[in-house]
DNA sequence: TCTGGGGTCCTAGGACCC
DNA sequence: TCTGGGGTCCTAGGACCC
């Protein structure tokens, strides 16, 4: 018997929310919502106690970054407003982000995760996948079930992750990334499934297109114009049908993502190809009227860019900006340079350069600045 | 109660070269 | 002087993900 491939996919659960939670201990089991800026941090009153904002009367522009699951029970979500998020839930409390904190965890739980299982895809601060399939005792029976030993790492690997960091995890284990991505939800929070192709039609097929990792707001809508709601329904579709309505590459993968087939290797180690900063402003700015202010934030987005390529040693040889107008409708200008360039001034003279190009009667609401074409320093 | 910030990848047209 | 085909680079936009 070939040895059985088996990934992982590890998710953390309401990760941001969860570290606050460790600092924060007297939250816990309340509606807590991350997001925003960082005019509402915790005051630590006389007596001992902390006074946090709360959600009631939030004006502004932010959105809920990750909720707990005590505010999910309301309603909200990430990506939700917080205006809106304030109409559900009021008494929530509202804590600012703090990626380094959430960093330290994410640098903890993956060092943790790599004691047990060293080949590892990372897949941004809060998730990773996880080869197990040469792990020692990955292929082991247990009794009549095949999957026995696999499971147990998988166990092993969470316990693992909640002594080093405290934190709880979600484990999907499946033959591949696609199904181990959706398998890691099925449980969540605190769980593990582990799956085959055999669970396809009774774990998978009855779940939404949208659960499948690839299948966006825009897919979705047209699957549903179809009549394709479910992963099943999906599968069950002619794929020549799919590649006339997606084209010949998307309607493929469709096709195969629905028959639970993917052979995407683990990426275990990667290049940036970009890095950008960008912000939206309080308030909507004009080109003319708030010159002063737009172009103070132009040189200092250009500035954070150079700096975080500094940091990380690398140059970028082409630069771009993105602005979002008032209607939200967004433009992206880029140019490429002779030589790669890693310095504030030229970063923010090729940026002044794209943004010539630009028609500014609109009043913007957002200004980025990228740095593409990177090359190691 | 409109919609953050940081990314990746894909497509498509035009320039330019052989 | 009516016109092929392939390859690469550049640019702009868009879908999608965390």
């Amino acid at each position: 018997m070939p040895p059985r491939r088996w990934i992982a996919h590890l998710d953390m659960d309401a990760f941001y929310a969860s570290c606050e939670l460790l600092r924060y201990p007297d939250l816990a089991g309340q509606a807590v919502v991350i997001g925003g800026g960082r005019r509402h941090q915790p005051v630590l009153q006389p007596d001992g106690t902390r006074r946090y904002a709360t959600l009631a009367g939030y004006a502004g522009r932010g959105v809920v970054t990750t909720a707990t699951y005590a505010a999910r029970d309301f309603g909200v979500h990430s990506g939700m407003g917080l205006m809106k998020a304030a109409a559900l839930a009021p008494q929530a409390v509202l804590l600012p982000v703090d990626f380094e904190q959430y960093r330290r965890y994410s640098r903890g739980f993956k060092a943790a995760v790599a004691e047990v299982a060293p080949l590892i895809e990372d897949r941004g601060i809060d998730e990773i996948y996880i080869d197990l399939s040469d792990v020692p005792g990955a292929q082991d029976s247990v009794g009549h079930d095949a999957a026995g030993g696999v499971r147990a790492v998988a166990q092993e690997i969470r316990n693992t992750v909640r002594r080093a960091t405290g934190l709880t995890c979600s484990i999907g284990v499946t033959p591949n990334k696609l199904l181990a991505k959706l398998a890691s939800e099925l449980d969540k929070p605190d769980g593990l499934t582990v799956l085959t192709h055999a669970d396809l039609p009774t774990r998978i097929w009855p779940l939404a297109v949208r659960k499948l990792n690839g299948i966006g707001p825009k897919a979705g809508a047209k699957l549903a114009a179809l009549g394709l709601n479910t992963i099943g329904q999906l599968a069950q579709c002619d794929a020549a049908l799919l590649r006339a309505h997606f084209g010949r590459a998307y309607g493929r993968w469709l096709h195969e993502a629905a028959n639970g087939i993917d052979d995407r290797p683990l990426v275990t180690h990667g290049e940036p190809v970009s890095m950008s900063r960008e912000t939206t402003f309080d308030r909507d700015l004009h080109a003319v009227r708030d010159r002063a202010e737009l172009t103070r934030i132009f040189t200092e987005l250009a500035s954070q860019v150079a700096t975080d390529l500094q940091r990380k040693g690398y140059a970028g040889r082409t630069i771009g900006i993105k602005l979002r107008f008032d209607d939200f409708k967004t433009v992206t200008r880029d140019l490429t340079l002779p030589q790669a360039v890693a310095d504030a001034a030229a970063i923010r003279q090729a940026a002044g350069q794209c943004l010539k190009r630009v028609d500014l009667s609109r009043r913007l609401r957002l200004l980025g600045v990228r740095a593409g074409g990177l090359v190691r320093l």
